[in-house]
DNA sequence: TAATAACGCTACATATTATGTAGCGTCAAC
DNA sequence: GTTGACGCTACATAATATGTAGCGTTATTA
């Protein structure tokens, strides 16, 4: 489960929401990832880069064809993620 | 993204796939997770306990009626993961 | 054109989190 | 009544993240 592996890390999946909308730059980024620490933030960017899921370009950073795909299957999992919400709210 | 938060902490994607084909005893839920440490396993099962994608039982830890589910969803992404991991390979 | 400001990013000390190993208490089988 | 597997905890060590300062570079503005 490769992919588990590289989603499984510590604000990956936040990042990728993130530049899902609009392509950001690091500071922009940084900002709308509560103020992650700018080490990390650029360990995740190089290795979201590495596997293909993120691209960089003079309008900063955003989501690379693939991570569009990807894009596709998080939004069904947080259409969903509403549904479980409200029911662990009312558990 | 609460469901996020939950799902992007290291192991919990994991331990989720390891107990979606069949529940699974403590140590055998560990032993398919690479002998993670115990401290570590007992944590996220009661995180995942407490937010109703995992429950418990004389036959040990399995998914919950949510955490199938969530699941499908799982298996989409992991259908899709393939094609990603080809793509990254050749590039 | 010199100063200002925002940029991407690195350095590094501190704090947080995970790992690895040992082992406790319980229970069922032999 | 001893052996073995169970779920799980304790705790020292190692790995990872955080927070802050600031460097070098590239637009802007005065």
């Amino acid at each position: 489960m490769a992919l588990f592996d590289v989603l499984g890390q510590r604000w990956t999946m936040r990042i990728l929401w993130e530049i899902s909308q609009d392509r950001l730059t690091f500071r922009e980024l940084r900002a709308r990832c509560d103020d992650v620490s700018p080490t990390l933030l650029n360990k995740r960017l190089k290795q979201l880069r590495e596997v293909c899921l993120v691209d960089h370009d003079t309008q900063g950073y955003g989501l690379s064809v693939l991570g569009m795909e990807l894009k596709d299957y998080l939004l069904e999992l947080s259409a969903w993620s509403h549904r479980w919400a409200d029911m662990i709210d009312k558990s």
